[in-house]
RNA sequence: GCGAGCGUGGUGGAACUGGUAGACACACAGGACUUAAAAUCCUGAGGCAGAAAUGCCGUGCGGGUUCGACUCCCGCCGCUCGCACCA
């Protein structure tokens, strides 16, 4: 073996062998515990990164350390390779976007297979592909078969810069997420999914998984559940009534007016009648937008000059117009009782509405001040609402409700926060609707016609799809009437596609179906791991998705992932590597100057994965001087030749059990640390100590020298799932003929573990001041008197009374004591 | 504004269930090897005082619970993230 750590040739030659012999390729196997580790796989953006080297190689960790533990573990990986930033490239480059993009995947495949990650290739995909997208599109048309998918002219977000549709999630602040640019609204007609009919299912199922806390509150919040009211207003001389929904029917008794939205049909009618009205109307369309990111906008509103009649007190109540009045929640209309919701105060205040209290504190309250802001307590009880005097909250509400609902004009609902998903988009490089459109309407495409292939010879120039102008893919025939038809040529918003391939990657070979019973052998995914950026949007979309494979009988699951991993960013001087802050760092130079075991060290080492984790160019060399000790210290070893002469511990000097001991120690912290906790950072440490005191170690005696040999081989085996490539070469180089992707992971023998000698911690209230060798059978009585007998200890018990004394066994003593 | 998380040496971080604060590493300093440097190896190190033994202080700040608090509770300050008129 070579005396020098050479991590090219090393790396090189081991991915070859792996590569050859098919390691990764995994089929089912009903013997073994089966474990599906799933990152979230990249977008081909031309080359990786360091926040892709951090999640693929915790992953890859982690499905390693599962293999040599005997789980048949699946590892997959592929390619989110439909979206905006190949069209971007097309206009820069004159390529088309397809091109661009089958060239950065095999680009970035090949970083990943330097990287060593055991990936099972076979089951690779792309989204951009007619063999992938064809089973999005026959699942769309099922969903149109079954009304999850409609169409409806919807006022849409519409980003003027990238000149597409957004999703709600999409907008941040009024702003595109992608573009940043202020999103207008436009009215368009818009293919829908029913993602609010699995709303309650999406909130109920958050319960089984485990998946870090502050990511399913988040999901929580955006479902947005609410249980309230929907009743209506008469509304006199119009023959019609003003439906409003409320989650405080309790308050009924105090509304003063009620405020309908801008675009609400009975303020866009009102207007016609009054100019500054409309004048107002055509304000608050533009407003919108661009002051939803403020945070305090302020309230604007004015009177229609109508009213309703409320229903219980028969009272007329104006109807104003108010600019925070959301058009697609509830009704676009709310009743408003100043007295009890902050809105409705400030609003009322600030036009001179009435303000009359219906609930009363229980007990005095130095809040309850109307005049300088509402009480939105729900702990108090009724006053001012007759028959509903002196009830709390929950009577009041179902008295109410109970009242309305006998009047016929009411019911308890429930709400949510969640829309439909708008899914078109007016872009070229996306998968194609699936629909055409005829003269007897639109149809969805047969199955036997599917896929619709999207055209790949394209000039894209930025004015528009290029699929708009290609006749030959607009212009069809109806296969019913043999008439002319043409093609839908908006696209599909890229999360359709990362909303299942987590389960084609399980039934990968599956020809004549988009999923085969595969599925259900590798689902639901064990883990899955990636930035928490995707803590709504696609981990929503996805789980929506598994629940309507599911009630198409493709997969029998409910969710999609169990365990879900969270991972911090990539920070360099303290914020996120970006290209504009010219902070970034290259994975590709590191691997090239130290490799793939180094920088897969290197980031699992310098934090715990859920954390932001700090570059460091010195850490990264670091982690390189560490290896090359390891390195040495085998090549030391195979030089040494030592025999593996079979040896009892009983043999073993002192220091040799010692380091024994130690040993095992490492093997249990680092396999708990690994399989239970995920903190790769602190089962590195470990091993390092190991090889610090295996360093200062001198074997003489046969028994120590074979000890020596076989901890070695054992350190080998802890560091492979972190870096694989050093391991396999050094095993082979210890003489191991085994492939090291086949041996078992490294046991504790619990024997080593027990010592005759323990280190006792004696403090005097609380505070160190001395430490005790006892013997590890020392009874409680014997193990005081040794600790009262330390001089240290001595001094400070002197002139005291003790007061009593703790003993924690294995840990420490402590003598309560006060000055006598 | 609301919600969640975090705050530990010069730096990244460790201390998992309340029980030795600072493991491990980086940077730094001193030494060995060398003609010299690099590489490698050894040693040192939270702060203050002290030659040392040792003592006191110390986990954002203030309080509390406890024999004992980085860890639990209350209040503040700071940073990060998410939501932001959802009636």
């Amino acid at each position: 073996m070579e005396r020098d750590y050479q991590p090219s040739v090393i790396e090189s030659i081991v991915q070859a062998a792996w590569d050859a012999d098919g390691v990764f390729r995994r089929t089912e196997d009903p013997n073994k515990p089966k474990f599906y580790c799933l990152c979230m796989f990249p977008y081909p953006s031309g080359k990786l990164h360091m926040g892709h080297v951090r999640n693929y190689t915790i992953g890859d960790v982690i499905s390693r350390y599962l293999t040599m533990n005997g789980y048949n573990v699946l590892q997959p990986m592929g390619w989110d390779a439909f979206g905006m930033p190949a069209e971007n490239a097309a206009i820069k480059n004159q390529v088309p976007p397809a091109a661009w993009t089958y060239d950065n995947i095999a680009h970035m495949r090949g970083q990943l297979k330097q990287l060593g990650f055991g990936y099972d290739w076979d089951r690779e995909l792309a989204t951009c592909t007619p063999e992938y997208y064809r089973w999005e599109q026959w699942l769309f048309t099922r969903m149109i078969e079954r009304g999850l998918a409609y169409r409806k002219k919807a006022r849409v977000n519409w980003d003027p810069v990238d000149q597409t549709v957004l999703a709600n999630e999409q907008v941040i602040d009024g702003r595109g997420w992608r573009s940043g640019a202020l999103v207008e609204q436009r009215e368009i007609d818009q293919w829908f999914i029913r993602i609010t009919d699995y709303a309650d299912q999406l909130l109920e199922d958050l319960e089984t998984v485990d998946w870090p806390d502050q990511v399913k509150t988040m999901q929580r919040n955006w479902i947005g559940r609410s249980q309230g009211v929907q009743f209506s207003f008469e509304r006199p001389g119009h023959g019609d009534r003003l439906e409003v929904y409320t989650t405080r029917p309790d308050t009924i008794m105090g509304i003063t007016y009620v405020a309908v939205a801008p675009s609400h049909p009975i303020a866009v009618s009102a207007a016609q009648q009054q100019p500054a009205l409309a004048a107002f109307l055509a304000e608050c369309t533009q407003m919108k937008v661009a002051e939803a990111d403020l945070a305090q906008a302020p309230k604007r509103g004015m009177a229609t000059g109508e009213s309703v009649i409320h229903p219980l007190t028969g009272e007329e109540i104006p109807i104003w117009v108010a600019n925070f009045v959301l058009m697609d929640y509830g009704s676009g209309a709310v009743m408003a009782v100043p007295a009890h919701d902050q809105r409705d105060w400030e609003f009322a205040t600030q036009y001179g509405l009435p303000i009359k209290a219906v609930i009363a504190p229980q007990e005095a309250d130095p809040s309850y001040d109307l005049t300088t802001a509402a009480w939105t307590e729900k702990t108090g009880i009724t006053i001012n609402s007759g028959v509903f005097d002196g009830l709390t909250f929950e009577q009041a509400f179902a008295a109410v409700a109970a009242r309305l609902t006998e009047l016929g004009i009411g019911q308890i609902t429930t709400n949510y926060r969640l829309r439909d998903w708008g899914i078109g988009r007016q872009r070229y490089w996306g998968c194609p609707i699936p629909v055409l459109h005829t003269d007897e309407g639109i149809k969805p495409v047969r199955d036997q016609d599917l896929p619709v292939v999207l055209p790949e010879d394209v000039v894209v120039d930025g004015q528009g799809s290029p699929l708009v102008r290609r006749r030959d893919f607009v212009d069809t025939i109806d296969p019913d009437t043999q008439r002319p038809a043409q093609r839908e040529t908006d696209t599909f918003d890229t999360f359709m596609e990362s909303s299942w391939y987590y389960a084609r990657f399980a039934s990968a070979f599956s020809q004549d179906a988009m999923l085969d019973q595969n599925a259900n052998y590798w689902l639901p995914v064990d883990l899955y791991i990636g930035g928490i950026e995707h803590a709504i949007l696609h981990l929503l979309y996805a789980r929506f998705f598994h629940k309507v494979l599911r009630d198409l009988g493709l997969v029998s699951s409910d969710e999609p992932f169990k365990k879900l991993l969270t991972q911090g960013m990539v920070l360099k001087d303290g914020s996120k590597m970006s290209k504009s802050k010219g902070n970034t760092v290259d994975p590709q130079a590191l691997i090239d100057q130290y490799g793939a075991d180094t920088v897969r060290l290197f980031t699992m080492f310098a934090a715990p994965p859920e954390q932001s984790l700090e570059w460091s160019d010195d850490g990264v060399a670091g982690a390189h001087r560490f290896l090359k000790r390891v390195y040495s210290l085998v090549c030391d070893a195979v030089e040494r030749d030592d025999a593996t002469a079979p040896w009892t511990p009983d043999q073993l000097s002192e220091d040799a059990r010692e380091l024994y001991r130690k040993l095992h120690q490492t093997i249990a912290k680092v396999s708990d640390d690994i399989g239970r906790r995920y903190h790769f950072n602190t089962a590195i440490a470990a091993v390092m100590e190991l090889v610090n005191q295996m360093q200062r170690f001198e074997p003489t005696k046969p028994a120590d020298r074979a000890m020596y040999r076989e901890a070695i081989e054992q350190v080998v085996l802890l560091l492979s799932p972190i870096t694989p490539h050093l391991s396999t070469y050094l095993w082979q180089a210890l003489g191991q003929t085994r492939p090291l992707h086949t041996v078992a992971w490294p046991t504790v023998d619990a024997d080593a573990l027990t010592r005759d000698v323990l280190t006792l911690v004696v403090q005097v209230n609380g505070k160190l001041r001395a430490r005790l060798e006892v013997a590890a059978t020392a009874s409680e009585a014997e193990i005081l008197a040794q600790a009262r007998s330390e001089p240290q200890v001595q001094k400070f018990l002197e002139g005291m009374t003790e007061m009593k004394a703790i003993v924690v066994p294995q840990k420490l003593v402590n003598f309560v004591v006060k000055p006598a």
